[in-house]
DNA sequence: ACCTGAACACCGTTCAAGT
DNA sequence: ACCTGAACACCGTTCAAGT
């Protein structure tokens, strides 16, 4: 049978072949970053990742290895962006103005804070970071806790950005919240449980709010746990 | 051709034909919970669970629903367990056992606490735990902040027991912290760095401490998230 | 060295058909 | 109502073979 005249010339069968250059590894993880700011770390897979590129999933093996080593290129790319707070800050003003661009910067890549919950400094672009941050405390006067306090402070504000993602993500969704109190809202038996109705009523009824909730919570979170490490200061200090 | 005489009756062909009584909801979500017992919540999948009560996946589908369904069935089940702290203790105390007892119970059921830091209060199970926190915090004096402050100290709770899930699982290889850190161990240029990689090499030297670890990790959060709350209500009742 | 194309051993989910 | 058995549309990963 003869080739089909409409197709004007066949596909070629390599990426050399075509002209195409050959992929690179900084390319795959360039692209796998822009999936992740769509879709979250977690909303792509090895396959669409290869056909973003262009090219065949064992591609992605070849120049980087499983869809884990993918993430850790991610990770590091993302910790690259954040920026390191000037070294003349009080720890405490150092620390407020570290996880404020931390959330600012994770919340554009959906799922990155959890990984860095976890994995937390075994990245190394977090490297000059960690060390500022130890340092601060340690001149503070944490002495051995340092790293401590250091950990719960860094912890704390990935967890706090990775449970936000989850939750945009639709994980929880509004209505379950009022499902699950609403009837509890006018109980004036359960006083505790109606604040909380209330509140997912107000939420659930202006969700233009729940941005606003989310960066209050967070706050919330990161001042709390700032004062309970520096009164935890005050306790070794005073005594020593 | 003749029935292989080996076989002494052929398999019958449903539970019913077979004498096996019906499945229930009850029973699959028992078995989901063995199951996160010792796999934790992503370590099963719905066809091992059908596997493991004898039946078809679809059975799940048809007493339960999908994946999602039976993992909530599961969270249900595991904030059952948590057992509520009794109610004349001060707020502080109050806390300070239920997360205490938060962390015992939830490290038996893996994967579970990362999923209650997401969807948290929308588990029926823990409506009087949030009635009685809310309520012994409205008491003491937080006002409309109580469902905040509440939210905060059970986040941080959950987030944390996830973390150290999910580390124990294997995510966070202890070698590779010492790999990102060892170099700098000595490094007095650095004395952040260097502290942070003594801790590493600690930890990866003595496997038996890591336990140890997490554990006064996890008191340790708890304590300054509690001494943040506090100093809190302080501010809150001395300006009001 | 880099890529192709197919295969392997899985998933969650759906559904017509059986009892 | 409850279950069977197969199918569908995916996954991540591996690998012999091509260029």
């Amino acid at each position: 049978m003869a080739a089909n005249p409409l197709i004007r010339s066949s596909r070629p069968r390599s990426r050399w072949a075509a002209g195409l250059p050959a992929v690179t590894a900084e390319q795959i993880i360039d692209r796998a970053l822009e999936l992740t700011a769509e879709h979250g770390l977690d909303g792509w897979t090895l396959r669409q990742l290869a056909a973003a590129i262009e090219a065949y999933p064992a591609v992605i093996y070849h120049h980087i290895g499983d869809r884990e080593a993918v993430v850790l290129g991610v990770l590091e790319r993302v910790v690259g962006m954040m920026p390191l707070p000037p070294g003349d800050l009080p720890w405490r003003d150092w620390f407020r103005v570290l996880v404020g661009e931390l959330r600012t910067v994770l919340r554009g890549y959906p799922g990155v804070a959890h990984r860095l919950a976890v994995y937390g400094p075994t990245v190394q672009g977090a490297v000059p970071i960690i060390d500022r941050g130890v340092r601060l405390l340690q001149d503070a006067g944490f002495g051995k806790e340092s790293v401590l306090a250091y950990s719960m402070i860094l912890s704390t504000a990935c967890q706090f950005v990775s449970v936000e993602d989850e939750r945009r993500r639709g994980a929880m969704d509004r209505t379950r919240m009022v499902d699950v109190f609403g009837e509890y809202r006018d109980n004036a038996d359960m006083p505790g449980l109606a604040a909380m109705g209330a509140f997912a009523y107000e939420l659930a009824e202006n969700p233009e709010k729940i941005a606003g909730y989310y960066a209050s919570l967070y706050d919330y979170a990161v001042e709390r746990t700032l004062d309970g490490v520096a009164q935890r200061l005050e306790d070794l200090t005073d005594r020593p």
